[in-house]
DNA sequence: TACTTTATCGCAACTTAGTTGCGTTTGTCA
DNA sequence: TGACAAACGCAACTAAGTTGCGATAAAGTA
């Protein structure tokens, strides 16, 4: 993300310019893969309670998205990258994108006429065993 | 589950016919939703690392399946079940059943061919506001 | 630049879910 | 009924995330 980039995003959702902002947010734009809290609080000399409590700004704000890998600690990546999901190799614990051919917006249509429940997202995550692993 | 049903189980799987194991199965078999391990150790008089160990057992068995609704508790049902996914209200935290038109067994042919990573499950469940809520 | 307001931050203590080591008990099968 | 492994209880521990509170620092205004 470019310095003019970060800024209106900043300015566009009334958050102050601050260092843990901009450092948390210069990880996730290098990131390649979905980060957490943990890693954060390793590779920022930040505490760790303004990490926990920046991702959550972040999150309500709609700028990252939440994402559950079930096993026990939530990650985190930029909510404008293009819909996908996540193959996730149990054995390395490599994780690549992926994108379905026709991906969940007809279901949901169909579940929300047979229920009347309104589904608001999904998470939909791969397991199994990379092209290295298997 | 009937008495006679739970010894063949048991014996199929080569485990002990045990109280803590008894009541966790009866606590599954009356369950209308996943049941996670705090839950468990509510309802049954069992030492919680008695209930842990049990649910491994259980999982690396096969018996039960682990779900993610992503608040930091992991849920099981039993894997005998008919496959399906949740509708999980984020306001009452209620949860129904769904199935899919056409589950993602197509999907992940297609990302199999795609990417040469071997799809072993997957874990889809939808979040949004049930009939009540909404 | 100085002043004011409010968001943000650091720190330490805490909570919640789950794990581990170890000595004891209990099912199962011969 | 005896042997043996599986299962169990207990207590102490770990890992991820949260909270209260006083101190600090952006951002707007004078």
């Amino acid at each position: 993300m470019q310095p003019n980039e970060l800024v209106s995003l900043l300015k566009k959702h009334n958050l102050k310019n601050t260092k843990v902002r901009r450092e948390i947010l210069a990880v996730f734009s290098h990131a390649e893969r979905p980060i957490d809290a943990i890693y954060l609080t390793e590779n920022i000399k930040v505490n760790k309670s303004s990490i926990y409590r920046e991702l959550k700004v972040l999150l309500d704000k709609g700028i990252i998205l939440e994402i559950e890998f079930g096993d026990g600690k939530k990650r985190y990546e930029f909510s404008s990258l293009k819909h996908h999901h996540h193959l996730i190799c149990t054995n390395c614990k490599s994780v690549e994108d992926v994108t379905l051919n026709q991906d969940l917006w007809l279901e949901e249509k169909s579940i929300e006429e047979k229920t009347s429940f309104k589904i608001e997202r999904h998470n939909l995550e791969f397991f199994g065993l990379c092209a290295n692993c298997k």
